[in-house]
RNA sequence: GGCCCCUUCGUCUAGCGGUCCAGGACGUCGCCCUCUCACGGCGAAAACACGGGUUCGAUUCCCGUAGGGGUCACCA
C-alpha cells in the first residue's frame, strides 16, 4: 500500500488514523482522539485515516459504525479517502505473523490454557509477578493440537519510546511477555493487527490514548521483528469524569450523539471544548477549526488526565448559540419543538430568545409559548400572580392596549410605562401579571418583546382569556 | 501487588530559574444594568501536594514521600 514505508516517520509526510471499534457509539473520548489526530494532519499539510476496528464480529454492528461516522462528520473531523476495516485485512495480519515465524520472532505455543492457568496460579500464590514461560520458546520439537503464535519477545535491556507527548519512557524487556500474535483458531490479535495495519496503510503518527503506552513496546517488537519504520508514538492522556475515575456510562452522556440530542450542544462547542480539554495555547479559550489548525501542537498538550465538566461545557454552548446564525438556530429548534414551529416567527424571535439558554433543549422550551394554544397551561408561579388583583389589572390593561395603534416595541414600551404611572405602580407590576398571561410562565424575553412577537391579536386573546376566566 | 505515567485556584489551564505576595476561563459570591429570566459590565474569594537537595535565587531543575491515574487476556 504504501511504497515509501521504508522511509523513517520523521521524514515521510504526516499520516495519522483514528482506529475506533465499532462496539457503540463515538465516545467523549474517542472523539478527542479523532481531534488530535485531525489536527496534526491537517497542520501539517497530511492525510487522516479512518480504520474501523471490526475484527470482534461479535460485538460490532453496522449501526455503530454508521454512529461513529456520523459523530465525526457532526464535529466536522473529515477523513481521507474510505473508511478501512480492519477484518478486511485478516491473511495479511497471518502472513506477518508466518513472516515472523520464519524469522524466528515468534513461535508457535501448545501451552493449554490449563496450563496456562496454572502457571498464572503459582505466580500468585508465591506473590510473584506473573509473566508467562512457555517451553516452546525454544523448543525444536513440535506439538499436537491446536497451538497459537506467540512473539519471542526480547529478555534483556530496555525499549525506549521518545513520546511525542509523555516524552522519554523506557521499560525493562524483562517486563514484556511473550503475547499472542495468532490465535488458536488461527485469527489475529488486536496488537498485532494494529501494527500491520499501521504500517500497511503508511502511518507515520501514532496518537492515541494513554491507556496504550504500555501496548506501544509490545508493538515496537513487531514492528522491529519485521524491520520496519517505527512509527512516533503520541500518547494522550484520558478524559476523566467530575470524580477523577476514568469516564464511563456512569457519567451521564458519553457519545456525542448524546451531546447533540440529549444535551442540546452544538458541534463547535463540543469541538472547541473537547480541544481545550488537556490542551492549552496560552490564555487563549476560543479558536475556530482554522485557528485550531493553525497552531494544534503536542507541547500544549498535558500529560496529566483532565477532568470532564459539563458546566463549562455548557458556558462555551451558550456563547456559541449567541454566537450562531438565527436561521440555523431557528430550524434547530424547531425539530425539537415540532411540527407546529413556525420557522419564520421562530427566526424572528431568535435574537431575544437565545441569549437566554445555553443548549438547544433550553432553547426551544424558551420559545415553546410562542406556538401555545389558548388557553395556555400556566406555571404555579404564574397562577399565583394571576391573583384577583392580577386578573382585574388584566383587565384594565386589555382596554388600554385595543387602544394602542401602534403595535411595536417602542410604541407599547412607551404606552405600558405611562399607563403604569398613571396607576402609581411600577412597570413590573403590569409586566408581570401580563408575561403570565402571554408565556404562562413567570420568565421569558422582555414582555414587549413578547407582545410583538405573539402579534396584537394572540396577545389581546391570551390577555383577555386570562381576564375572563378570573371574573 | 508488578510495571509505567501524572501532580498550579473546586474544574480546564498560563507559567518553560528572577517579569509570580502566580495570569486567563468555567463555577461560586457581591455590585451595576433591569419589566422577569438571561445577556452584558465591574469586582471579590480561591492554587504552586509534602520533604529534602542544586542554585545568589525555585512554581519552574534533581531525589524521595504522599496522593491520583493507566496497564498487566487466545478483548480491543
Amino acid at each position: 500500500m504504501a511504497s515509501d514505508s521504508d522511509t523513517p516517520a520523521a521524514v515521510r509526510p504526516v499520516v495519522t488514523r483514528f482506529a475506533p471499534s465499532p462496539t457503540g457509539f463515538l465516545h467523549i473520548g474517542g472523539a478527542r482522539t479523532a481531534l488530535f489526530n485531525w489536527l496534526f494532519a491537517r497542520r501539517n499539510g497530511g492525510r487522516f485515516l479512518l480504520r474501523i476496528e471490526d475484527t470482534d464480529r461479535a460485538r460490532s454492528s453496522d449501526a455503530a459504525v454508521e454512529a461513529i461516522l456520523d459523530g465525526m462528520r457532526w464535529l466536522g473531523l473529515d477523513w481521507d479517502g474510505h473508511e478501512y476495516y480492519q477484518s478486511q485485512f485478516w491473511s495479511r495480519h497471518a502472513e506477518v505473523a508466518h513472516a515472523l515465524l520464519a524469522a524466528g520472532h515468534a513461535y508457535k505455543c501448545w501451552l493449554s490454557p490449563d496450563e496456562l492457568a496454572a502457571q498464572r496460579e503459582r505466580a500468585q500464590a508465591e506473590r510473584r509477578p506473573f509473566r508467562i514461560d512457555s517451553p516452546w520458546r525454544d523448543a525444536d520439537t513440535v506439538g499436537d493440537g491446536p497451538f497459537v503464535v506467540r512473539l519471542k519477545a526480547p529478555r534483556d535491556g530496555e525499549t525506549v519510546i521518545e513520546d511525542r507527548v509523555q516524552s522519554r519512557v523506557a521499560v525493562q524487556n524483562a517486563e514484556l511477555d511473550d503475547f499472542v500474535l495468532l490465535r488458536s483458531d488461527g485469527t489475529p490479535t488486536y496488537m498485532l493487527a494494529v501494527v500491520v495495519d499501521d504500517h500497511d496503510m503508511g502511518v507515520t503518527h501514532v496518537i492515541r490514548g494513554d491507556d496504550h503506552l504500555n501496548n506501544a513496546f509490545r508493538q515496537l517488537a513487531i514492528v522491529r521483528g519485521m524491520g520496519w519504520p517505527e512509527p512516533i508514538y503520541a500518547h494522550v492522556p484520558l478524559i476523566h469524569g467530575s470524580d477523577g475515575a476514568k469516564l464511563s456510562k456512569r457519567h451521564g452522556a458519553t457519545g456525542v450523539e448524546a451531546y447533540r440530542d440529549e444535551l442540546g450542544i452544538l458541534p463547535e462547542a463540543l469541538f472547541n471544548y473537547l480541544l481545550r480539554l488537556g490542551w492549552g495555547h496560552g490564555d487563549q479559550e476560543e479558536f475556530t477549526h482554522e485557528q485550531a489548525i493553525a497552531v494544534f501542537d503536542f507541547a500544549g498538550v498535558g500529560k496529566g488526565p483532565a477532568r470532564f465538566d459539563t458546566k463549562k461545557l455548557l458556558s462555551l454552548n451558550g456563547h456559541y448559540i449567541r454566537a450562531a446564525d438565527d436561521a440555523r438556530l431557528a430550524a434547530l429548534a424547531a425539530a425539537r419543538i415540532g411540527p407546529h414551529a413556525d420557522l419564520a416567527l421562530l427566526t424572528e424571535a431568535m435574537p431575544v430568545l437565545k441569549t437566554r439558554a445555553r443548549d438547544m433543549v433550553e432553547l426551544a422550551d424558551g420559545a415553546a409559548f410562542l406556538f401555545s394554544r389558548r388557553p395556555l397551561d400556566l406555571t404555579e408561579a404564574a397562577k399565583a400572580l394571576l391573583d384577583d388583583a392580577g386578573t382585574a389589572l388584566l383587565a384594565r390593561i386589555s382596554e388600554r392596549l385595543r387602544l394602542e395603534q401602534d403595535w411595536t416595541s417602542g410604541a407599547l414600551e412607551a404606552s405600558l410605562k405611562a399607563y403604569a404611572e398613571e396607576l402609581g405602580l411600577g412597570l413590573g407590576k403590569l409586566a408581570q401579571p401580563l408575561r403570565a398571561a402571554l408565556t404562562g410562565q413567570t420568565t421569558s424575553p422582555g414582555i414587549f418583546d413578547v407582545l410583538v412577537l405573539l402579534g396584537r391579536e394572540e396577545s389581546l386573546a391570551r390577555i383577555d382569556a386570562q381576564a375572563v376566566l378570573a371574573g
